[in-house]
DNA sequence: TTCAATTTTGATTGTACACTCTAATTTGAG
DNA sequence: CTCAAATTAGAGTGTACAATCAAAATTGAA
């Protein structure tokens, strides 16, 4: 081990050209070679670094969802509330990188395999949370019921967050604390 | 004009070709090279039919949708709940080909600015006969109300599809119908 | 200061892809 | 039967991509 600084900051510097580059382009936009090009590194370079360009998108993707965590320790005391307003906090600051969440999920979901399962598993880990937050708020609910709930109003976020992924000028904030509360 | 037979059979094998591909294999998976295969068919031949590969896969997809239309003839008849079947049989019939018309969705959205213009007026139209059928169903019904619910309920319908591409023991169907009443 | 470990370079590999073009062949209407 | 139009063949184009590798340069702990 034992990083070198100029080591450490220049992978700062290739994160910081993926995410920039999949906020401007997109996914497909984001090509190995325009990566190293805005970070002013060579392809060798990166590939001391990072395993695969692969490793670089799922970094950006993971990093802009801790970003906007309610409860980061995982002390079990954030609200239904506060989860509902970290997934419109994710989708409406950085709308691009929210769709391409989506984009990974949706095309990773028939080939590689790994990927797919961690996805699913960020989304079991995902509605644990919503569930656990769903009975705190109110304790007489079953937990059969707490399930049921949670399921569909992650779909409707999921699919409002499709349609704002569509349409730009969908107001994705205001119809998903609509169906909150 | 003036069609051959010989020309006509070819291009329903092509279409037969992606359409078993798309389904076996995704989008990725379907190269124009794979779908020439198996249709038996040389790369010439295939672009002295077809415009481009997306315009086939487009159709597979379009053909797909309009397979499972409650009212293809549009007398505006049909009620909510056949609409709300029709979308489960979209998803269920062919698991696959709904991926994938999420996936073009979500990555045309940056880039193509056509096919995402095409996608979005689908999603509108789909809407407006969600919406009809919701007041012919409850006459009462206020058209700005009609058009919130109508919103909700697609996201919703669409956010159990995406959590049914993901994983493919999920009961879209049950879950679908129980966000109908 | 030394020097092993880390980082950088840049040329290179290999591959997969959608699509084109021309010439030969086949079709079927008149 | 004729022949123009439709279809097919198949080699070829061009390109964009992720990833590799050996050698040179640099870092920083001891």
């Amino acid at each position: 081990m034992a990083r070198y600084q100029v080591g450490i900051r220049t992978e700062a510097r290739i994160l910081e050209a993926a995410r920039e580059l999949l906020g401007e382009l997109g996914l497909d936009g984001t090509t190995l070679k325009a990566i190293c090009e805005r970070a002013g590194v060579r392809v060798g370079s990166f590939y001391n670094l990072f395993d695969s360009k692969e490793t670089v998108v799922l970094r950006v993707v993971a990093e802009a969802i801790a970003a906007v965590d309610p409860d980061p320790a995982h002390l079990g005391t954030e609200t239904l509330n506060e989860l509902v307003e970290a997934y419109i906090a994710f989708v409406t600051r950085d709308p691009t990188v929210a769709r391409i969440y989506v984009q990974i999920a949706v095309s990773g979901a028939l080939n590689s395999g790994d990927l797919h399962h961690r996805i699913q598993r960020h989304h079991e880990q995902r509605a644990d949370r919503f569930r656990a937050a769903m009975q705190r708020d109110d304790p007489a609910l079953a937990a059969g019921e707490a399930t049921e709930r949670t399921e569909i109003l992650l779909a409707t976020l999921n699919g409002l967050a499709f349609r704002a992924a569509l349409d730009s000028e969908f107001d994705f904030a205001r119809h998903a604390r609509a169906v909150t509360g």
